[in-house]
RNA sequence: GCCCUGGUGGUGUAGGGGCUAUCAUGCGGGCCUGUCGAGCCCGCGACUCGGGUUCAAAUCCCGGCCAGGGCGCCA
């Protein structure tokens, strides 16, 4: 009788090693290999973090076990009870030897995708099997690796004095302009998914909180269609006062710096298995003047007009040029939002900037306006009406500091720890122009 | 949204007006005691949808839907 409510494993396959040769065990996971080669069954159990054989010889085994283990299908769950056999013949020189195995749960077949890698499978088919897909290791690797950036940020933060905040995903104004929103129905008026806490976060400046972070989803209602686009993904946002943009940029390489070396040393099976050698970048990283960028471009026989944001082909032209991490500064004011500050030198220029790695933007950040007039004054000048920003506006009229910051993106960052080249494969379970389910 | 390309077993593919629609993987059955992308034998399983051209369409044409690549959009 199977046991269903008393499973508990005594190891992790991963931790199943020659020196344990001769002591019993109880793993549990996924058959991910059958090899029946008639007087001897090997069959390969995956879990979580790797795969280990299971050896049945008809001749050290009851004949009821040996019949139990040939009937199984590949991906039911089952427990196995075993001893621990050193082998210089088994993968990873060591094997288990079972005396009783139980399945769990058996699996439908033939499965919908491959899960062994003989056979690959189109994203489109994967992300609908995505429970199957994640399966992978390869595939699972990315997202222990994101996991760990993701930690890896927040003892950076909560180290440097952050305080974590929580700001509000369902808002009620389409007006910050920018970017499509997506409309919802709150009880009987209408609403909007957020698409960046950038608010929020500002207004708790004027509370006096001094240094917030924020790790949430944002939602764009853009119709693009690209590998480095979401229209749900998971922002990284910063926000200081007392500080300029050069402090935050500071603060941003060096949580850049930190969270590769913490990938290096905390995920080497997964970047092994992805087959990724991540160089750790030398600190600082440089710094380009949006002037210079102009020039770089156009050097490369790809037209930028000065005043103009990057082209697709000139942030390619940029990664043919920049080798990786490095940020974009003195953007013109005009192109960027109205909560930009303008340089004072020079107030055609703004204190905004953009952290590349090679032709890729994963982050941007600015120094704010901070002044109430000039922030209603930018807020019209870009063709914005003030009276829909009151409670925002309500902020900087009893005690503003100067402040500063920044949003990183989750999905681009791990893109560049991974390798991969879709950012789709940075999400559990994307959300782009066509996909809703699952 | 625009441009290009495509949609063939569960998965990944070859083919490209008529013949039993190719191959791999998978699945089912058989043989096999050291596999590790196990091997060998037998079997199973497919032309995106609608319309048109034609004696004949999976193949050509039109449209839809979907996908891949590129671009645009992305304060």
């Amino acid at each position: 009788m199977t046991d269903h409510q008393n499973c508990r494993r005594t190891q992790y396959s991963k931790e199943i090693t020659p020196e344990l040769n001769g002591k019993k065990v109880i793993i549990m996971g996924w058959i991910h290999e059958l090899r029946d080669l008639g007087g001897i069954i090997f069959l390969l159990l995956r879990d979580r973090d790797g795969v280990i054989q299971v050896t049945a010889p008809s001749k050290k085994i009851s004949p009821e076990l040996f019949e139990n283990i040939r009937k199984f299908k590949k991906e039911s769950v089952i427990t196995v009870k075993g001893v621990v056999q050193d082998s210089s013949k088994a993968p990873g020189g060591v094997e288990i030897i079972p005396y009783e195995v139980e399945l769990l749960t058996e699996s439908k077949l033939p499965l919908p995708l491959d899960t062994t890698g003989k056979v690959r499978a189109e994203i489109d088919t994967r992300l609908d099997s995505r429970f199957l897909d994640l399966r992978k290791h390869n595939v699972s690797s990315i997202f222990k690796i994101k996991s760990r950036m993701l930690h890896s940020v927040r003892v950076f933060l909560e180290q440097n004095d952050f305080i974590e905040i929580n700001t509000p995903k369902l808002v009620a104004s389409a007006t910050e302009g920018g970017t499509e929103l997506f409309p919802i129905t709150y009880f009987e008026r209408e609403a909007f998914l957020g698409q960046s806490p950038q608010l929020y976060k500002q207004m708790m400046m004027a509370a006096g909180f001094d240094q917030v972070y924020e790790i949430a989803p944002i939602f764009r209602a853009e119709e693009h269609d690209t590998l480095r686009h979401l229209n749900e993904a998971i922002s990284i946002d910063l926000e200081a006062a007392f500080c300029n943009h050069e402090d935050v940029m500071n603060i941003l390489e060096k949580l850049v710096f930190n969270a590769i070396n913490d990938v290096n040393t905390h995920c080497k099976d997964e970047l092994k298995t992805l087959e990724i050698d991540l160089k750790v970048p030398e600190l600082p990283f440089e710094r380009v003047e949006y002037d210079e960028v102009v020039d770089m471009v156009n050097s490369q026989g790809v037209t930028l007009n000065h005043g103009e944001d990057l082209s697709r082909a000139a942030e390619k032209a940029m990664g043919e040029l920049m080798e990786g991490y490095y940020f974009i500064t003195g953007w013109p004011t005009d192109i960027k939002p109205f909560y930009v500050m303008p340089s004072e030198e020079d107030p055609k220029r703004s204190c905004a900037f953009d952290l590349m790695y090679r032709d890729l933007e994963i982050s941007s950040g600015a120094m704010r306006v901070h002044l109430h007039d000039l922030l209603v004054d930018r807020i019209k000048k870009q063709g914005l009406n003030p009276d829909s920003f009151n409670r925002y506006l309500a902020a900087f009229e009893y005690g503003m500091p100067p402040h500063a910051g920044w949003g990183l993106g989750a999905e681009r960052f791990t893109m560049c720890l991974t390798g991969v080249k879709n950012i789709r494969e940075t999400v559990l379970f994307p959300r782009d122009r066509r996909r809703l389910i699952p």
